[in-house]
RNA sequence: GCCGGAGUGGCGGAAUGGCAGACGCAGAGGACUUAAAAUCCUUUGGCCUAUGGCCGUGCGGGUUCAAGUCCCGCCUUCGGCACCA
């Protein structure tokens, strides 16, 4: 049969129609089969459409979504829409629209561009985390925390962007600028709302040890949660009956702290005003400090400034002596107590405070030179100038000294955490309404769930306020409301959520998107959770999948989902750079547009490339004309159609082995990602069936099978075309047999002292023994020895045979 | 400074300690064509005294019969964190 010219303008929408119409990708809870939940970050709705970005994670994942189909499992592969969020505020406000209608064209725009890509999603399951029958429940878990402890509202100096005039979490100040749109960030101290995620702290910690997330989102994860050990002591402020309690990592350095450091912050300051001398001028430093932002304190860090505390003294409690107390901003309020010992001798920062003011430095760890700077060897260092200690090693003396200051009650063995609460208020229009009511009387007041979903009001204006006031709190209307609790006057709450609320248990909606009466039943969440596969970006390492990790552990905590893990694989792609090697911006004009792409080479050959052009997890540069090399890989598949002897339905026995082997690597790299690699093997394959007369059905057929989870339009073409029956998707995956994954002969390559001389066939298989007795009795090798002494001879079956020779 | 990656042809990149450069791109030469496009064939790491040989995976050492791969010490670069006691 003569096909005609590889069309995918013409077979791709007909193949994507298809599908669509037969429902061929809707997820079905079907206990008879294992089930395979895989995973991608729905994506942000943004104006300017998809970037191929997005298609790397979409396609890399449909790879894995439509191998499992054939594998056998009842899969899920949803999508949705993460579409609260500034940049369609802003523009609504530029445009004077309102956001929820920008918000239905972006998703209608990116609905259509991820279809005309032809991913296996399951619509029917489509959230969006706008819709009020979404965000009720994001609601309805905001309750829950409430209930439970884990959101209070809190007068909390925060990361304010003046530009976007909102409040930003730790996690979206990026260099002291905002994460959004590069201003600088300052401090401002408002009431918000926050949530304990601190609480679960070691939660996060631990469960990463049971799932299965590619190494450095883990390291990240630990990183950014900072567990660290050690005990808090307290040192006796003379004359006064009150005690200093300080943090340490390092108690076995106590010997050697000269003095201490408050925050500017610090409230013993405004306990002892009475005894200290010099109030004014400690008020005035407290006063810059906190003018200051956290960039420019840390900006600063070389200079230490400070002041010392007139008419206050400690007092060591190893040594018994009197030492002075400083306030200084490089001691932090938010971490461990606010107070510090200083070890001078032992401690950069401390070292480079006392050089400054002149502060005494006492060595208690051997084998530095403390007079240059400050010296740490926590392996081999041996206390001096410490008593009773002398001589101990750092790791015996910590826990001596530990004991010790148990023992005299004075310390307690205590683990510090670098995460911070997470600050979850938001002053914009555009985010989920915080169920909360405030009651002259009864204070802060939950709604009641039957009041949920507590809607955003529609309004005139979106503008943010300079007073840092949410747009909400101009609708008076909508503002003053009765109390839930005693029907008295109140206000509602007029600060939004954070756009990661709605993303933090959107996987569990997933399962049970149209459910009226929960969040998801149970059954659902039993079937489909926990997700097999999360693939997404490490931008979200310490936001989104930390953000979330944490609501799902909680919703086990109280007993609403399984696993208390939500995710069991994650893994990550590297960005795509525009061809120039740069990150890819409008202003850089360096842009591809998937539309276009899709018009000139079509949705097959523009996943295929996706897959092709690099490792998957690393930073890649575009390359127009490998996206084009990709299409023309495809054009010698359809055309293979000429070469195809359908009569002939096995495996052609000259082929047997290379397609055994592709089906088995083709495979094996998909499941690792190796997604570059396993399109090479293909190509490789296509390449040795042209250099064939005739190919059998059984040949094609592996090859498109293999090809299909890639490319799904051509392939199912190809396979109407040929009549192979069915539909490729519906076709199980191939297997390998293991009988022929190696050839009857194997070429080994000859090496004197390790460089390769000939290169000789010999039966495959042979062991040591026999592969050396098989070649040194051949004549080319005899030669090549020459009668020289052989010292070492090696064999390693079916590659190389290496000879040492004198 | 700490944590985590990465350094291989002109380019993107392959390589369970076992023949470095698979596969693709780009280039060169050729076939077909009036011509071009498309397609097909050949070729493409460097150097040399070229049917052979030498050198080559950021740098310097080491282990090994054998190192891109393992070990020690560096350099460069990217990402994250950063005065966290």
């Amino acid at each position: 049969m003569q096909p005609e010219m590889y069309d995918p303008k013409v077979i791709e929408p007909r193949w994507q129609q298809y599908w669509e119409e037969k429902g061929i990708f809707r997820a079905s809870e079907d206990h008879s089969r294992p089930k395979y939940y895989c995973l991608i970050e729905f994506p942000y709705p943004s104006g300017s459409g998809l970037h191929v970005g997005h298609p790397r994670s979409n396609t890399a994942m449909d790879i894995i979504a439509r191998k499992r189909r054939m594998e056998g499992y009842s899969v899920l592969y949803p999508i949705g829409w993460d579409a609260f969020g500034l940049p369609t505020e802003n523009y609504a406000i530029a445009n004077h629209v309102p956001p929820a209608k920008v918000t239905s064209q972006n998703i209608g725009r990116f609905r259509e561009q991820l279809k005309r890509l032809g991913f296996s999603f399951d619509y029917s399951r489509e959230v969006n985390t706008t819709d009020p029958q979404y965000y009720k429940w994001t609601q309805w878990i905001f309750l829950k925390l409430y209930e439970h402890g884990l959101a209070y509202k809190a007068e909390m100096p925060i990361n304010w962007c003046p530009r976007c005039k909102i409040g930003l979490a730790n996690e979206e100040v990026v260099g002291g600028m905002c994460e959004r749109c590069g201003h600088e960030v300052t401090r401002r101290v408002k009431k918000q709302w926050m949530l304990r995620i601190t609480a679960y702290a070691q939660k996060l910690l631990d469960g990463l040890d049971d799932v299965d997330f590619i190494d450095r989102a883990k390291a990240q994860q630990r990183n950014w949660i900072g567990r660290s050990e050690g005990c808090e002591l307290d040192f006796a402020v003379s004359g006064t009956g009150e005690t200093l309690r300080v943090f340490t990592t390092r108690p076995d350095t106590l010997f050697g702290a000269t003095y201490m450091v408050l925050s500017p912050e610090h409230p013993l300051i405004d306990r002892l005003t009475d005894r200290i001398e010099n109030l004014d001028e400690l008020r005035a430093y407290r006063e810059q400090a906190a003018k200051k932002s956290d960039f420019e304190r840390t900006e600063m860090q070389k200079e230490k400034t400070g002041v010392q505390i007139g008419g206050l003294s400690a007092v060591n409690p190893a040594t018994g002596k009197e030492i002075p107390v400083w306030i200084s901003d490089y001691v932090l309020t938010g971490y461990g107590t606010g107070a510090i010992m200083a070890v001078p001798a032992h401690d950069e920062r401390d070292w480079a405070f006392a050089k400054a003011f002149g502060l005494p430095i006492v060595e208690v760890i051997s084998g530095g030179d403390v007079s240059q700077g400050a010296w740490s060897d926590t392996a081999d260092g041996v206390l001096v100038n410490s008593g009773r200690f002398n001589g101990m090693k750092v790791n015996e003396a910590q826990q001596a000294m530990t004991d010790w200051l148990v023992f005299r009650g004075i310390a307690e063995r205590k683990v510090n955490f670098k995460l911070r609460d997470w600050v979850f208020s938001r002053q914009r229009y555009w985010g989920e309404p915080i169920p909360i009511v405030h009651c002259l009387s009864c204070g802060a007041v939950p709604l009641p769930e039957s009041e949920l979903p507590l809607l955003l009001p529609a309004v005139e204006h979106y503008e943010p306020t300079d007073s840092g006031e949410s747009p909400l709190a101009a609708i008076t209307d909508w503002v003053n409301t009765a109390c839930p609790h005693c029907g008295g006057p109140a206000k509602r709450e007029t600060d939004t959520m954070p756009n990661w609320a709605g993303s933090s248990w959107y996987f569990l909606r997933y399962c049970d998107p149209h459910n009226g009466e929960a969040f998801a039943s149970k059954a659902s969440l039993d079937y489909w959770m926990p997700v097999d596969w999360y693939n997404g970006g490490m931008e979200h390492t310490t936001l989104h999948l930390l953000y979330s990790r944490f609501w799902h552990l909680f919703l086990h905590d109280i007993g609403l989902v399984g696993a208390p893990e939500p995710y069991r694989k994650r893994t990550s792609h590297g960005n795509i750079l525009g061809e120039n090697g740069e990150r890819m911006s409008k202003s850089r004009g360096n842009v591809i547009n998937p539309d276009d792409l899709v018009d000139e080479i079509g949705a097959d050959a523009f996943r295929l490339y996706e897959m092709f052009l690099g490792a998957f997890d690393q930073e890649i540069p575009w390359s127009m004309a490998g996206a084009r090399g990709c299409r023309r890989f495809l054009d010698r598949v359809w055309r293979l159609q000429e070469k195809v002897d359908n009569g002939a339905g096995d495996i052609s026995p000259a082929l047997k082995v290379l397609v055994n082997q592709s089906i088995r690597k083709v495979g094996d790299d998909y499941e690792r990602m190796k997604y570059n690699t396993a399109v090479a093997q293909m190509m490789t394959l296509v390449n040795v069936y042209y250099d064939q007369p005739r190919i059998t059905a059984g040949d094609f057929k592996a090859l498109l099978l293999l090809l299909s989870p890639v490319a799904p339009h051509i392939c199912e073409e190809i396979w109407q075309i040929q009549r192979y029956g069915g539909f490729i998707h519906q076709m199980p995956w191939p297997e390998y047999d293991a009988a022929f994954l190696t050839a009857d002969e194997a070429e080994i390559a000859v090496q004197v002292n390790g460089k390769v001389r000939m290169k000789l066939m010999v039966p495959s298989g042979l062991d040591q023994e026999t592969g050396r007795a098989e070649l040194t009795r051949r004549p080319e090798v005899v030669e090549l020895i020459a009668g020289r002494e052989i010292l070492k001879c090696i064999y390693v079956p079916d590659r190389l045979l290496n000879l040492v020779l004198r």
